[in-house]
DNA sequence: CATGAATGAGGATTCATTCAT
DNA sequence: TATGAATGAATCCTCATTCAT
């Protein structure tokens, strides 16, 4: 991720390739590191410390690595934020991007996703809230994205099916509202309950209703 | 709220109960203190002396009132819980019970509560998120109670209206994702783009949009 | 003990009489229950609020009472003192201030009031020390008083049966170790290992080990 | 005193080795000036503040090198207890093991220990009392070493000159008696009498004192 | 690059004491 | 006298961040 001499583009030495390596592995390594303690203990209880212990490396590493304690959280909505919607991108894609492929997005949102990752859905949807303006800033920014993915679905589901939209219902009303499905549901599922293994089941349910309020505000659908 | 001399039925003397209403009324002007600074400046940048200060009282009156600074969230949330609740189930009866009444509370909720309570919003969907176990579990509670009171209303429109659900869609997944509609749309519109004047119509189509999804998973409707 | 009216000489009425006696009362009740919570919990961690709920008054009746937190450790420690010296004094006397008596008075401070009154044990022992210089004052003289009896208990029975000291022996580093004897033993026994039930065997040894030391510093014993 | 790297056999490096002195001397330095301030201004009233201050460091920095308040003490208390019981085995063992050893260990208890080290005694004898349910766990260990160890010379000099307690005297009241005689005098004379420079001939009548109480319980003594 | 000791501002919390009623 | 709400100074402790080695 950081990008140490990112415009130079005279080929590295063998040591400098190796050195480039273990960098980027120490910073993964911190970033898994407080991924796990950011999720398990929450973001104000992980000390600095913590997180360094944990990676088995020193505080003024972590420093090195990152500016502060709060843009380890904000690299981590980064990485979890592109992780999510690759998934969900991914998905809806390869089947076609219709409205079949919408739904099959929305599975694997939750069977990919929530399940394989339930503490990357903390990061996101528990210990990122409301901690900073900073932090606040990139969160909004990475919902805006996803609802526009969810929006862009949309309409070129629209396009592809011939559907139109039944009078003003406004699409990113729409889009913001399946974000609301997708958070609580894993919020209440995985964080609460921790019911994954039902998940499966409540995707499907999640989605069926979704399904159902999209198709109601087509004309012709 | 503190409800000293509950049990107590000896009616109380001139001098005590204008004591009660003082003690009530510090009590509130505390939370009220605290409701705003915790919205406008964040729980964790608030300090007790800033709240005493707001509140025009000393910091050790406000732990007299409060056990400590998490107790100060928690009645917070419990306060507009109620509030909450009750401006929907108000909303609910008041127009009979049926499909028609769950979409006026519906539009209770955006119009009387968000719109009117902004700073309620900010404590129940950010400010309160992530914040303690003890915290968390209070929220959880307050979710549930409120998931709970969406499922009863559409048991009961379907009761009253004849419906029945189609397959075996799970009522719980459709109150929690309605929910998560109704967190996600307030979040967006109200503590991120503020947009309190058009609350109104982004409340309609987002009823639009979740009386879509139920009426398609009803058999006859 | 608090001597309102001390000099006034007029008879009092009956209901001044009666108010005498609850002044009197309530006085003792307080003073108790502090001596049960600083035994039990410690001075420093029992507060006048805990103090005050025990006794079953109002902090500022604790206040009425006693000048300060303070003076009521010193109150205790008075009366603490007046009790053990009175213990210790009528043992003494009782048995005819030979060297048998002060045998006896050393068998009473373990048996009568050690065994007695474990949390005073606990307030001249343990929780007076090194609180504040004032306290501080306050048990320096307590001890002197004491140190000042075995010494006169010391030089009577010399009186009495005719002994003398051998050579220079301080006999106030004798009564000074005695009464040293005498704390750490009930310390040791009673705060420590709470052997109450075997003080009496206890004490008699070490009065045996104090007999042994005190006539082998007397010529012709 | 603080054991970093203990098991690890390497031998450190220059700058390593250098590291751990400076370390070693840090704690010193905090430590000593805790012991000052609780001798002199007694425990409560000393801040963490003011024994930063004292010792040149951050307040930040007392907390690096030990746990807590309550932690200062106890060190504190270990390593007294640590060279008080050094002094007097010390001096019991060079003089060899017999009852003029004893009187000896006596001796250097008084003239050695309390002496030179006033603010010491002030430690464990006053400040450290009555403090904490930890504090007094720990020193009770301390008293019941010292304890101990008095038992111990007791019956090394019974075996070594062949005495034999009289009856059935428990030889551990009277250890626990000398300990008494030791603290008592030492608080006495050093703490509210403040006269050091009399303290070899007020320890020369204790210790004749004890030597004739232990002495009478002998049978052949 | 890595280390980890040092910093010190900041904040929550306590509790003895007061005083209006 | 009695009450108990209110005060606010005092203090312990945390922890993100820095920087000399």
């Amino acid at each position: 991720m950081p990008a140490k001499n990112a415009s130079n583009q005279e080929p590295l030495s063998k040591s400098a390739q190796r050195r480039q390596r273990e960098r980027e592995f120490r910073y993964q390594t911190i970033l898994k590191a407080a991924e796990t303690l950011f999720a398990n203990e929450g973001y104000n209880m992980a000390s600095m410390e913590q997180i360094a212990d944990a990676a088995e490396v020193s505080v003024g590493a972590v420093y090195f690595y990152f500016k502060n304690k709060e843009d380890l959280l904000i690299q981590l909505l980064g990485e979890i934020g592109y992780l999510m919607r690759n998934i969900l991108g991914r998905a809806f894609k390869k089947h076609g991007a219709d409205m079949e492929a919408f739904k099959q997005a929305g599975y694997a949102f939750f069977e990919d996703f929530c399940v394989n990752y339930p503490e990357k859905c903390a990061i996101i949807f528990r210990e990122s809230v409301g901690k900073s303006p900073e932090v606040e800033k990139h969160r909004k920014e990475l919902f805006d994205k996803c609802t526009n993915d969810v929006l862009s679905a949309l309409m070129t589901v629209c396009n592809n099916q011939g559907y139109k939209f039944k009078g003003k219902f406004s699409a990113e009303v729409i889009a913001v509202s399946i974000m609301g499905i997708y958070e609580r549901v894993a919020y209440h599922y995985i964080l609460w309950q921790n019911r994954g293994e039902n998940l499966k089941n409540i995707g499907r349910d999640a989605l069926a209703f979704i399904l159902g309020g999209i198709s109601n505000l087509f004309e012709g659908a």
